[in-house]
DNA sequence: TTTCATGTTCAGCA
DNA sequence: GTGCTGAACATGAA
């Protein structure tokens, strides 16, 4: 589920439940979640420890230890935060558990594409993986600078964490029909109105979903992630949606629509 | 049974 | 160095 506005609505979730609690004990139920990292070393920082406060940086949550050191949560594809009162309600795809003096906190992830670490801080991880600026906080004239020194395609260009983390497949497609460009497009091709365009609705897009919790239930029905089925008809015209691969990703897009860039 | 999936990373090639 | 493609990771759901 996780791209930015999901991470978003993960933090504020754990914020309400989990803050200001105290870690009895930290499980790694699955190896594979803590991959490349070593796992004794985090369950040992956490244990003891508070969650003291929760910070976002695209679709990285980074969650503070009262006895120093950062938790770092990604969600990879599948992957979110259940906080439960009752031993058996625990989540079927727990990876990682903590359990608190009162209730508990699962990183629930069935396909196991997400990853959990420790660092000292979030800018050690941000910049290890050279994270660019967060979707949300990146300004106009930065975005119209990043992209102009972008080359290759504008959704590659859009969902490369490196220039601008946040954005992932869905929300690059909705960004770009909205803007009515072709994912395809060279993003060298694209004028300065357009990349403000993009920066404009990229904000509008992500801010909505937070604001709705990302029940795309509560999306407005002329958003494209409604109509992501081959043959759907598109929200703005009628016309048939149709697929192509760009970045290695299904895009979604109206070819009448977004057929000018 | 087969195909696809809101992500990241890496090898191989141009 | 840059960009693109395909595959790997691992598993549920349609």
């Amino acid at each position: 589920m996780p791209e930015l506005p999901e991470v978003e609505t993960f933090k504020r979730y754990i914020e309400r439940t989990s803050l200001g609690r105290r870690v009895v004990k930290a499980e790694v139920k699955n190896a594979v979640v803590v991959r490349g990292a070593d796992a004794s070393a985090i369950v040992a920082a956490v244990e003891g420890s508070e969650l003291r406060s929760a910070l976002r940086h695209g679709k990285q949550l980074f969650l503070e230890l009262s006895r120093g050191g950062w938790l770092t949560w990604h969600f990879g594809m599948t992957g979110e935060p259940v906080f439960f009162e009752r031993p058996e309600d625990e989540p079927r795809f727990d990876r990682f558990l903590l359990t608190f003096e009162q209730g508990f906190l699962a990183f629930n992830d069935p396909r196991m594409l997400g990853r959990i670490g420790l660092v000292s801080s979030p800018n050690e991880l941000i910049e290890r993986k050279r994270l660019g600026p967060d979707a949300l906080s990146i300004t106009e004239a930065d975005f119209v600078r990043a992209f102009s020194a972008a080359r290759g395609s504008t959704k590659a260009a859009l969902m490369d964490q490196h220039r601008l983390a946040g954005v992932g497949n869905i929300y690059a497609d909705e960004v770009l029909f909205q803007c009515r460009l072709d994912p395809r497009a060279e993003v060298r091709s694209l004028s300065d109105a357009e990349l403000r365009c993009m920066h404009r609705t990229m904000r509008r897009v992500l801010r909505k979903s937070i604001e709705v919790g990302t029940d795309f239930d509560r999306l407005p029905r002329t958003y494209l992630l409604h109509y992501r089925r081959r043959g759907a008809p598109c929200p703005k015209c009628g016309g048939t949606m149709e697929t192509v691969t760009v970045g290695g990703r299904t895009s979604y897009f109206c070819p009448a629509c977004q057929g000018g860039k």
